[in-house]
Parts: C-alpha cells; sequence; structure tokens
DNA sequence: TAGGCCATCTGGTCCT
DNA sequence: AGGACCAGATGGCCTA
C-alpha cells in the first residue's frame, strides 16, 4: 500500500503528511489544510465557510495572493522533478494566465508493444519480465497476439491518461520552468484540488464581499450610474464608504461594523 | 544505497 | 466477446 492518502481521514497517533509537502518546512496555507494539522485539504475543509482565506474576511482586506515567487526558496536542482518541497512550498509562482492547451490530445499510438513509433520519452522497459510472464503464465489463457493487443491498449489508456494529466499540469499554477521537471501524479492530482478548493474559496469570500456592499452602499449615499455594476469593485466602494464615514465625522472613529484598524485609515 | 516515481505487463472484474 | 478499468508486480531511473 502506498504510504500516502489523499485525506488525512485517520486522526491517528502519527500524523499524516502529505507527499506533496513532505519534507517541506513551511508549505504555502493553501496547499495545507486550513485549520488541519495534517497538510493538504482535510475533506471536512468547507470551501465556503473558513477556507484558507478566512483570514482575510475577517479584518484587514489583503490582496489575495496565492502564488507569491518566494525567492529565497531552494534553488530548483536542474534535472530534478519539481521538488516536492518547492512545489508546494514556495515553488509557486502566479504565472498569469494559464493557457489551457485544451484539446488537440494527440492520439495515442496505435497497437504498437514498443514505442518504436512512439515518440514518448520514456525508454522501452519492462521487457524482460513481462516475456517470461507473457511465456510462462499468458499463453494459457490467450493467444499471445491476443495479450500483446490487450497490452497494446492499456498501454494506451495510461497514456492517455498521462496526457490528461499534462494538461491538467498546465493549467494549475507552480513553477513551471525548464530547469524544474515536471509534478508527480500525484502531486499534480493534490495540487489540482487544493487549486480548485481555494479558488471557490476566494470566489465566495468575493460573493459576500459584494453582498455586504451593496447592503451599505445605498445608505451612504454612494448611487451607482445606471448601468454600473457595483459587483465588479467590491473594495472600492467599501472604500468609499469607510471615506464617507471619516470625513463626515471630522476624522473621528468609524463607530460602524468596523473594528480594530481604524487608527490605520487606508 | 534506499526510497520515490514511473512505465509496463498482467489478470481480474465490470460493462456494453 | 471485447473493451475499459483497476490493482498488484516488476524493474528502471533518479535523487538525497
Amino acid at each position: 500500500m502506498k504510504s500516502f492518502e489523499c485525506e488525512s481521514s485517520s486522526e491517528g497517533d502519527e500524523p499524516t503528511i502529505h507527499p506533496i509537502s513532505r519534507g517541506i518546512a513551511d508549505p504555502p496555507q493553501w496547499l495545507r489544510g486550513s485549520a488541519s494539522t495534517t497538510w493538504g485539504w482535510h475533506s471536512s475543509c468547507a470551501p465556503a465557510n473558513d477556507g484558507p482565506s478566512s483570514s482575510a474576511s475577517a479584518g484587514v482586506e489583503q490582496p489575495f495572493v496565492p502564488f507569491s515567487h518566494n525567492s529565497n526558496e531552494e534553488s530548483p536542482v536542474p534535472g530534478r522533478r519539481t521538488p516536492l518541497g518547492t512545489v508546494g512550498l514556495g515553488g509557486f509562482y502566479f504565472q498569469g494566465v494559464c493557457a489551457p492547451n485544451l484539446g488537440a490530445v494527440p492520439a495515442s499510438d496505435e497497437n504498437s508493444p514498443e514505442p518504436g513509433g512512439s515518440n514518448r520519452s520514456q525508454p522501452s522497459r519492462a521487457l524482460p519480465h513481462s516475456q517470461n510472464v507473457l511465456q510462462n503464465k499468458g499463453k494459457g489463457r490467450q493467444g499471445k497476439a491476443v495479450r500483446l493487443n490487450i497490452n497494446a491498449r492499456e498501454r494506451r489508456r495510461m497514456h492517455d491518461l498521462n496526457d490528461a494529466l499534462d494538461e491538467l499540469r498546465s493549467v494549475i499554477p507552480y513553477a513551471h520552468s525548464p530547469s524544474v521537471r515536471k509534478l508527480s501524479k500525484i502531486a499534480t492530482l493534490l495540487l489540482a484540488k487544493n487549486y480548485i478548493l481555494m479558488q471557490a474559496n476566494a470566489l465566495d469570500e468575493l460573493r459576500r464581499l459584494v453582498a455586504y456592499l451593496q447592503g451599505t452602499a445605498t445608505t451612504t449615499g454612494i448611487v451607482p450610474p445606471p448601468g454600473f455594476d457595483l459587483d465588479g469593485f467590491p473594495a472600492a466602494a467599501k472604500f468609499l464608504q469607510q471615506h464617507h464615514n471619516i470625513s463626515s465625522e471630522g476624522g473621528g472613529n468609524n463607530d460602524g461594523n468596523n473594528t480594530g484598524n481604524s487608527g490605520t485609515a487606508l
């Protein structure tokens, strides 16, 4: 059995370390779970409530920058698979718009038992064992041609799966660098899951902010022009609302629902 | 050298 | 029956 499980379902004695964060000192929070001691998202971590960005919703408004490039991270080792340490852990930087790169899935190789025609980067392997087994066990049940056909199909299926994983790697933000080897399969899946949950979290937080601002906009006299959708500028509207409170009270404290950092007015 | 990751083969199971 | 899917086994490559 593999040593990793995606979900930290066991609240057992030893902490289950996530494979993508294994051996990493300080993974980003969106890679870890929210409040879970184990890294990676816990299955019970509802994105809508207290996700990784819950701190942003309570208090100071900070731009949600999930992928800040940490320059003092360990330098990527050339020729090495994206170190799980840097993948999860600081190796990320936001690359802007990731080209979806969807579609155009190359047709997998046909029933060529050996990658002579396939341009896969992997060398051919596993022939000695397979051929032995083929001659020993396989011939009892099915002919050699049938077995080879099945093998080719399975190979093709796995290649398709790997192609899909490559496409997934291309759209999740991590250090796409030629000097850094690609994410492992498990790291890709876990990273993608965390990324989806993080995006859902951010979206939900944005929705709540919009709802709040639309409630306060009318009370503060902010009337958006016709056709203007306030949803697009929640932070600006909130700032205007705070500024309106300060100016109307001569710089006094705003007695609104904003507590705490009123002294450091923006 | 151990461990992680991967590709491949293989047999079983399920579905169409 | 044939194909898809799955998991176990095996061996190679690479890094710490």
